[in-house]
DNA sequence: ATCCTCCCCTAC
DNA sequence: TAAGGTAGGGGAGGAT
């Protein structure tokens, strides 16, 4: 590993900080040190350990450290300084690098980097040796203690009592830490190198768990004596982790793992009825919706697949447009001509070029092969960096981001970290850590809120830019993906090479990746690191030395060597189980201890795959490809959370609504399947009621069970019927015979999946156009149709903040054509402008990658099909529509631009399609035969004052046009998740936050509900609520689309005419027992948030509240509560009739709630209370 | 031998 | 309060 490719920092620009630096006063650093003494590994180490490992920015000198710590109040060395703000942080990061350039020939690297450390008594190897290695690798070193606060770590042997006292609050690591830091290339977590003055052997502790953790350990921060009991104050970081102790064994890895405590709180809490019937799976729908609505892994779980269908889609497209039909697919072909990795020309001009060339020679010439070069991109510490976009005060300090915001000091709060900050990591904080754990490092800590919505903007600005160098992508994970860059790189370098032949040496890829990363951090303004390597374990294995903000290409050549003293864990498949099996079978600790182990023996304790997995990688090959286009095996979904039954008829209910939330994703992929397997965790005899986690499940036994699906209606018997998945869930877990109130988890599984016709293998064989194959069959694509009359494809909020939309706006021509020009107008106004905003700098600057999404989706140009089709779900529709057209017509495009680039409370607040069409300028003429039609109640109709009679005239028209496709708003995640996009993008919805909000109306509840009412709620300003900087700001950008178009009805001007709209809106559905239709939740739910973002917030939250509150009541008042346990035996009629559309309601208010409290959140932090 | 089923393991 | 999901790879061992 040469330090000459590690990572580069903020190279661009630092003329900037020029003035800043020259008041530093700039020191020479101590002299290097000799190579370390080869140490064993600790044993235990995690990836994410090893990515905290590196850390981010703080300054590089004492003196300048003193210097800004002079000017601060505080002495955090990560605290404000006296560049303030964001700014500071940038100018300490440059002023570092000045530094460390100014030192180019003694530094090696920037290992260590703010780490600054104090050397106690006497070390092995000596001191000199330890500061030169410090010194060398980034670090500062204090000869003095003076000042505690300004040491980060302090390296030691051994400890007198009195010693142990004072660094009480000190990290102490033993001197290991260094030498093994320095030989991996990159920081190492310091916990797996804690001093431990006492040693009791201790082991392990959970698998995330690095540590080795020791408990009397330098006393650190973190607590205090070991723990004993099971106090949370364990040493350090107990990880109670959730994940973690299922089984006995697995607890028994966590020596603080409170085995027979109860949580005294949930028990309190449990102990109410009352509290448990709201708050736990006993109120079955509520909590499902709920706990996905806030659960991290599901939506990780949920984003990946959409954005594997989004990359899916936009390969497929490209294929398309290499294809014959050129015609309309300008922008695709406009792409790929400026991008760099689609096109294959320069590829085929480089084999030409190096078969030519002197050295390569032979057959060679006839087959030119292409250097494979592939790319691991992932962002640092994703989360943290996307809520510091919102608050960079915060930037420069040990942050996490966590469900729990309680600012309670003593609070051992068992909410999770999600993801921590470099500098919480610095502290010994590490992602997986309860928050609890995480005070007792650093009691300082800040907290931050998740903020789904922005992770999945930011990851489409993500892959949309990604996806601008080359289409041969993985999607790995919402803040992660593997890139093929091969023919990119080869571009590149003919094209530089064509320019330049003196730059021959130039590593292109590496040149490439920090294109990619100026590119990515340009527009999401969060930085990302790029592993580089030409086969995917180097690939991975290099991003964890490219962080922080890097790019690191580890090089063939290198790769034994550099794999050598890392933990076998980094290899990717490796886990936990892997690891300990290698040690303790084959004394196996590093990747290097695997070169003298002969295959066979690999293969016998790992098994074939494994086995040649490990002896291949310690040589640093890799033949794995990426993994493209891949069909789904298995849906399925489970809860291991809040799990606390009473009595049987609650676990029976809860089965059956899982079956349903099953079959809703079964659905939305449009696939049957023909195997169920029930997945039941069950409290361990010996563990203790309520766990220590919070509503956890605790340590348990599992226990899973398999039955066929059987559907009458379908000659395969495959199923997603929601009622025949319930029923046998419920029997599978009646079959048990368990006590119902030891269950702490449950999960279904439907396997032996096969398409709407035939076997998800096959299903394309149907589409006939000898086209390319499509990869995804279940992607409707683009077959627009071209005679649609129907404007309402157009959709703008719809891709808004879905992946789909990501993906591209993809509009067509026809229907564009058709609409009033004025509104036309402003779509592609609006089109070119985020246009603008994504692409830098139009034109043919050849170089530059045009970030513009491709061109994949369609959702916009898919237009429901024949009429035939009107029964169907919408996402039954689109796919069928999809399936129909699939390979005929090309999707025409117009444009493409990422709606999603737009600021997120422009997204929040931007006026959905409907109001779009809506707003047009029509007369309100109308008949009551007409009215009818379109669902809405005459009498009713001309009560409504004018305004609002065309809003509802309008908008029934325009429902009864888009048929199903009803929620095109999507503004908020409740639409998008229903929306016919996410139907074929395989996903199940994905609304921010939660698939099911948007599928709940539209698939739960009987069909054809939708079209009936339509009720509108007037725009805020109407209701005199808006400040005059509302006002303004609805007109510059939320308001509507169409310009000329006038301000909304002014009627309802107070709470008590929306009250009534409300209750009219509940009252008739009621009467025709109608789920609420997507148009009037988005309606409603716009109309609340923007209340609540008023001017002056405490009055609009407080009207929001009253409503809010209203609503509830109506809701019980008309449809009662959902949870009737008693009526929960299973009936087919009745899940599928009218409980569901009662359902239906209850869903929309609480995912109502949800989004509201994310505004508020977002506001003023809190919730919306209801009570 | 190969396939199938029931797991465990891993990743994010 | 907290929100410990979800899909795919593959191994062990039995059925074919």
């Amino acid at each position: 590993m040469k330090s000459s490719q590690s990572t580069d920092y903020f190279e661009d620009d630092q003329e900037d900080f020029k003035d800043a630096l020259m008041q530093m006063d700039v020191d020479s650093l101590p002299a290097k040190a000799d190579s370390p003494t080869r140490v064993a590994l600790p044993e235990k180490r995690k990836l994410e350990q090893l990515e905290e490992g590196d850390e981010e920015e703080s300054d590089v000198n004492p003196h300048i450290l003193a210097t800004m710590r002079q000017k601060t109040d505080k002495n955090d060395i990560y605290g404000a300084s006296v560049f303030g703000d964001y700014g500071q942080y940038m100018a300490r990061k440059r002023a570092k690098l000045q530094i460390q350039n100014a030192d180019m020939t003694e530094k090696k690297s920037n290992i260590f980097e703010g780490i600054e450390i104090y050397i106690n008594g006497r070390v092995e190897p000596s001191l000199q040796e330890l500061r030169g290695m410090i010194v060398e690798h980034g670090g500062i070193f204090h000869a003095y203690l003076t000042k505690k606060s300004l040491v980060t770590h302090i390296l030691a042997m051994n400890l007198t009592p009195a010693k142990v006292k004072e660094f009480a609050r000190m990290r102490v690591a033993r001197p290991a830490w260094i030498v093994e830091s320095v030989k991996a290339g990159f920081l190492l977590p310091w916990t797996d190198f804690k001093l431990v003055i006492d040693q009791r052997a201790d082991l392990a502790q959970g698998k995330r768990g690095d540590q080795t953790l020791l408990r009397p350990v330098q006393a650190s921060q973190l607590g205090k004596a070991d723990q004993a009991a099971g106090k949370p104050a364990t040493t350090i970081k107990d990880p109670i982790y959730m994940t973690d102790p299922v089984t006995m064994e697995q607890a028994a890895r966590i020596p603080s793992y409170a085995l027979n405590k109860s949580n005294l709180a949930a028990q309190r809490l449990m102990a109410q009825p009352g509290w448990k019937q709201e708050n736990t799976a006993t109120s079955g729908t509520k909590f499902i919706n709920n706990y996905y609505e806030n659960s991290r892994l599901h939506h990780l779980s949920m984003w990946k697949a959409e954005l594997k269908d989004l990359v899916s889609r936009a390969r497929e497209q490209n294929d398309s447009a290499d294809g014959p039909s050129s015609g309309d697919a300008d922008e695709i072909q406009t792409r790929k001509q400026m991008g760099h990795g689609v096109s294959m020309k320069g590829a085929e001009l480089l084999k030409t070029w190096e078969a030519s060339s002197p050295s390569k020679k032979g057959k060679e010439t006839a087959q030119p092969v292409l250097q494979r070069v592939y790319m691991h991109c992932d962002f640092d510490s994703f989360f943290v960096a996307a809520s510091l976009l919102a608050h960079p005060e915060h930037r420069g300090k040990p942050t996490v981001v966590c469900h729990s915001q309680s600012t309670g000091e003593g609070a051992a709060s068992t909410s999770e970290v999600a993801s921590s900050s470099y500098e919480a990591r610095a502290t010994g904080i590490h992602n997986g850590m309860s928050l609890g754990q995480a005070r007792q490092l650093c009691p300082e800590v800040i907290t931050l809120p998740y903020e789904f919505e922005r992770y999945k903007e930011l990851s489409l600005k993500f892959y949309t830019i990604l996806l601008s160098f080359t289409d041969e992508l993985q999607a790995v994970s919402v803040d992660e993906a593997l890139l093929d860059v091969s023919h990119a790189v080869a571009n590149l370098k003919v094209q530089t090479l064509s320019q330049d032949p003196a730059s021959v040496t130039t590593d292109f890829a590496k040149l490439l990746a920090e294109q990619i990363r100026a590119r990515v951090l340009e527009v999401t303004q969060c930085q990302i690191s790029i592993g580089i390597g030409e086969n995917l374990l180097l690939a991975r294995i290099a991003s964890r030395r490219a962080k922080p903000a890097g790019s690191y290409h580890l090089l063939a050549q290198d790769a034994e060597q550099f794999l050598a003293p890392l933990p076998l864990d980094m290899i990717w498949g490796v886990g936990h189980a892997t690891k300990v099996k290698a040690e303790e079978k084959l004394q196996i600790k590093t990747i290097g201890d695997i070169l003298p182990k002969p295959r066979t023996s690999l293969v016998r304790i790992f098994g074939p795959a494994m086995g040649d997995k490990l002896y291949k990688a310690a040589r640093g090959l890799d033949d794995s490809k990426l993994q493209l286009d891949q069909k789904r095996k298995s849906v399925s979904a489970e809860i291991n959370f809040g799990i606390r039954f009473e009595a049987n008829d609650q676990a029976a209910l809860f089965m059956r609504k899982l079956g349903q939330e099953v079959a809703s994703r079964l659905q939305a992929i449009d696939m049957k399947g023909r195997l169920l397997t029930i997945k039941i965790m069950k409290r361990h005899p010996e563990a203790p009621v309520e766990p220590p986690k919070f509503m956890g499940h605790g340590i348990c036994e599992q226990f899973s069970k398999s039955v066929p699906l059987v559907d009458a209606s379908n000659s395969s018997g495959a199923t997603h019927d929601g009622s025949i998945i319930g029923e046998a869930a419920w029997k599978l877990l009646d079959s048990f015979n368990f006590d119902p109130r030891e269950l702490r988890g449950l999960g279904l599984q439907v396997t032996k999946l096969e398409g709407k016709e035939g076997t998800t293998t096959e299903s394309e064989p149907k589409l006939e156009s000898g086209q390319k194959k499509l990869s995804f069959p279940a992607s409707p694509d683009k077959g627009a149709k071209s005679t649609s009359d129907q404007a309402e494809p157009v959709v703008d909020g719809e891709l808004s903040t879905s992946f789909e939309g990501l993906t591209a706006e993809t509009l067509d021509r026809a229907t564009l054509d058709e609409l009033p020009e004025d509104i036309r107008e402003e779509i592609l106004g609006q089109l070119r402008e985020s246009a603008n905003k994504v692409v830098e700098v139009p034109d043919a600057q050849a170089k530059q990658p045009v970030p513009v999404i491709a061109p994949v989706d369609d959702d916009i140009v898919e237009v429901p099909g024949p009429s035939s089709l009107a029964s169907e779900t919408p996402r039954a529709q689109q796919k069928a529509a999809g399936a129909v057209s699939a390979s005929n017509t090309p999707t025409k495009s117009v444009g493409h631009i990422t709606r999603q680039l737009h600021p997120k409370t422009k997204t929040i607040l931007a006026p959905n399609t409907s109001i779009l069409f809506t707003k047009q300028k029509e007369a309100n003429q109308t008949s009551r035969e007409e009215l009818q039609e379109l669902g809405i109640d005459p009498d009713w109709y001309f009560d409504l004052p004018k305004d609002l009679q065309r809003e509802q005239l309008l908008h029934g028209r325009e429902s009864a046009r888009k048929k199903k496709f009803g929620s095109k708003g999507l503004m908020n995640l409740a639409e998008r998740a229903g929306s016919p996009s996410m139907a074929k993008a395989g996903g199940f919805g994905f609304g921010l936050d939660r698939g099911r909000l948007a599928r709940s109306p539209s698939i739960d509840a009987p069909r054809n509900e939708g079209v009936k009412l339509e009720v509108k709620f007037p725009e805020m300003v109407a209701l005199n609520l808006a400040s005059r900087a509302e006002q303004a700001d609805q007109g510059a950008k939320s308001h509507t689309k169409n310009p000329n178009k006038p301000n909304p009805p002014t009627d309802l001007v107070n709470m008590g005419d929306i009250q009534a709209h409300i209750k009219r809106w509940v009252v008739t559905c009621h009467k025709g027992q109608l789920a609420p239709s997507p148009a009037d939740i988005d309606a409603l739910r716009k109309w609340l948030i923007k209340c609540l973002k008023m001017e002056g917030t405490g009055t609009g939250i407080e009207k929001a509240t009253i409503i809010m509150k209203w609503w509830r009541e109506l809701l019980r008042a008309h449809w009662g509560e959902v949870r009737d346990t008693k009526s929960m035996k299973f009936d087919e009629e009745k899940l599928g009739g009218i409980e569901q559309v009662n359902e239906a309601w209850w869903r929309t208010f609480w995912e109502t709630k949800a989004e509201m409290d994310i505004v508020v959140r977002d506001m003023i932090g809190g919730k919306l209370s209801l009570k």
